[in-house]
DNA sequence: TACTTGACATTTT
DNA sequence: AAAAATGCCAAGT
């Protein structure tokens, strides 16, 4: 198991996270590919490690806010002036960042 | 070993 | 457009 307790994994996971430049914001999906496993397993790491991360500029793939932490993701996201939608979601067409860049 | 659970994704109602 | 159903991958129990 690649896992949330192989501290390689968790590196590359993290490592993956905070290369997201401030304004842009990236999917478990994509963080997922690039590492590998399942999103949820990104997931998970990020539940258990995430906690030295801008885990805010991690999202949903349809761009919606990080589950649990809406309110302090808004904040971080009007900090960075990351593109956000009216209805409170992430402008996905513009602030997406592949992890693969 | 089998079932449940989860910072998710995609498709179909 | 919003909610439910289904699929995925690995951990936890």
């Amino acid at each position: 198991m690649a896992s949330a307790r192989d501290p390689e994994y968790v590196e590359r996971v993290l490592a993956t996270a905070e290369r997201v430049p401030p304004g842009r914001v990236t999917t478990y999906g994509a963080i997922a590919e690039a590492v590998g496993g399942g999103p949820r397993q990104v997931g998970s790491v990020m539940a258990l490690h995430g906690g030295g991360v801008p885990w805010w500029r991690v999202i949903r793939a349809d761009g919606s806010l990080p589950p649990s932490h809406g309110e302090q993701a808004r904040r971080h996201y009007y900090d960075e002036r990351t593109p956000t939608l009216p209805s409170g979601r992430v402008d996905m067409r513009s602030a997406y960042w592949d992890p693969a860049d």
